[in-house]
DNA sequence: TATAATAGTGAAAACGTTTTCTATACTATA
DNA sequence: TATAGTATAGAAAACGTTTTCACTATTATA
């Protein structure tokens, strides 16, 4: 069923070098044969096999990417962003869903070393770092994403989560609101840790005593915006002006579970968001949130990673740390607090 | 820094024939040599190139998937099933990634073949089937996912688009509503005529006469629901008590579009959507829509294929044609047709 | 014209496995 | 005891490439 070189070699009448030589661009062939090797090619509709050429070449030609899931936006676009930038450098991706199960990213990581990847993008998932020391330490080629390195030695790319955090919350704050309930993502996971930060620096900056009541657990899904505001609801009332969620999806479910109580929004509560996710225009009101360039994240990181591989020189070349700018989009889901409200 | 078979015998002092037994579960390895080499491997953390075994073998152990995009939550969860029922089985999977482009669904196609892919799976896009004809000529195991087979000889799963179509329209009927304007999805996507093909039974089982007015255009992404909407609205008014979106993403862009004329849903206008989105439970008003189970086609694709592949009878076996059911799911965006929009 | 450099080509080894075939050492049977 | 069968093990070939080395033919230089 597959043609291989030999075949190609026999029709164009040359050896198997010169086809080599010929299908992956080297020099030293004449104009000639090159076009009559080319010819055999097209005519057996020959690709020569990647698992052959790797196993000589010790390249495989592809990456890895471990990430939690494909659902939300989020990862989607940033396997977008990866999977662009791989396509365009003739790399090929390999992907492994972890389902945010750590024991999972550590056997997707043994699935990378099977196959030779030639490198690999994680995407946040767990905060045990000895691992991938451990395949620093061995060499591989890994850059992590969405997460932030710690000790580690390694190319990280991440989004400003911090500056999202804090602008954020000032813009709540500038509206007049200090009674503002933040909704985390997952704890574990930085960015989530990191735009708690931003909330309470603001807080700290403009004088805000902080709250801890105010913290609401959550897990960056939307039903989980929805459910610690409901609970949040029936235990204290409504003694906040303003929510920032970690999320989108978060805020969206957050809008939700007031709108259930009849609690109006912007109105009587200002949402923020973060993310941007691509429903966000649409939902009513329309989301104020912090935009983050997810597909942009995902190239940079592919980047990084090609670059690495083609210098060959994981250890010697000194980590790089990419953070990429946050911005606010204004909507309609937060505005100034009316006066009714800062009397109650 | 890899170590190989050859490192495993020497450790294990056999033979690498006896490493290579082991460490693919053949038989004829005494029990105390297993342990021998069991431990060698393990003392050096061998995993075995699936480059050289592939080689030999030619079989790469990974199948290939090529998709339109990752954005939004379709594709996410379909991926989702593939890959949970790729990795059970020990495949990986080789993602690429066509942006709804057909010549780069071709070229994807190629990709497959130079990485020698034990099979692939194909979500919709394109409705080129030459190509694909050729493929299975070839003897490529192919599954189609999402895409009707046409007069392909290929395995594919696929939901009811026809029956989702029909139920809801014939929801909206029941409901007292018979001036329903659906919003198509991008129009060469088996899919998006299916569905179109079942409001257009609906009505016809009612005797409702069917308006062309009432078909709108759009491509399956939230904007081009509120786009076409908004249109529509500028151009006929408020002709109209009920939507039928061709996707979820697209009936919120319709409330979004609606409700930016002050025209309240579900009150005077009704919506139902197709999908069952994540978000859908949570935009205001919830959305009545078709629930697909997207994770379980992914899954039943994956299963499919390597069925194909173990058997390797690509041809021979008749092509099975797996058809998800539908169903909806009621939630708050359609309710009864008023006496006032009646007089209207 | 003699020599050096260069362009074009191919033979053969190597990459890390799997698999077939052969060899040996037992064990069971006659 | 002789023979057949079986369990265990290894040698070597093969998979389809890339790459080093060697060789020839051509061109440039002295």
């Amino acid at each position: 069923m597959n043609t291989t070189i030999k075949d190609v070699a026999k029709v164009a009448n040359v050896s198997i070098t010169t086809v080599s030589r010929v299908s992956n661009g080297s020099k030293g062939v004449s104009v000639k044969t090159r076009r009559r090797v080319l010819n055999a090619i097209k005519e057996l509709g020959y690709s020569p096999s990647a698992m052959a050429s790797g196993l000589k070449t010790s390249l495989s030609k592809s990456i890895g990417i471990a990430v939690p899931d494909t659902i939300g936006d989020f990862y989607g676009e940033v396997i977008n962003g990866i999977e662009s930038a791989a396509t365009e450098n003739e790399y090929n991706l390999i992907i492994s869903l972890n389902h945010h199960i750590v024991k999972e990213e550590l056997s997707a990581v043994n699935f990378f070393k099977a196959k030779k990847v030639d490198g690999a993008i994680l995407v946040t998932t767990s905060g045990d770092d000895d691992y991938i020391h451990f395949l620093i330490e061995e060499g591989y080629n890994i850059v992590l994403l969405d997460r932030d390195p710690h000790s580690l030695k390694v190319d990280t790319v991440k989004i400003d989560n911090f500056r999202g955090g804090y602008i954020a919350t000032e813009y709540l704050l500038n509206l007049g609101h200090s009674n503002i309930l933040f909704i985390e993502g997952v704890s574990y996971i930085d960015s989530s840790k990191e735009r708690f930060n931003g909330y309470k620096k603001a807080l700290k900056d403009k004088k805000i005593k902080f709250n801890p009541d105010f913290i609401l657990n959550g897990d960056f899904l939307v039903d989980s915006g929805y459910l610690s505001v409901k609970k949040y609801l029936e235990e204290h009332g409504l003694n906040f002006t303003a929510i920032f969620a970690a999320n989108d999806q978060m805020a969206i479910g957050a809008i939700k579970a007031l709108n259930d109580k009849g609690i109006v929004v912007p109105n009587e509560v200002s949402v923020v968001g973060f993310d941007d996710s691509y429903i966000s225009p649409y939902v009513i009101p329309s989301l104020t949130t912090i935009k983050q360039r997810r597909e942009e994240m995902g190239r940079i990181a592919t980047e990084l990673l090609l670059d690495r591989i083609s210098y060959r020189d994981t250890k010697g070349k000194t980590p790089r740390q990419i953070i990429i700018p946050v911005e606010l989009i204004e909507r309609k889901s937060a505005i100034p607090i009316s006066s009714k409200q800062r009397r109650g």
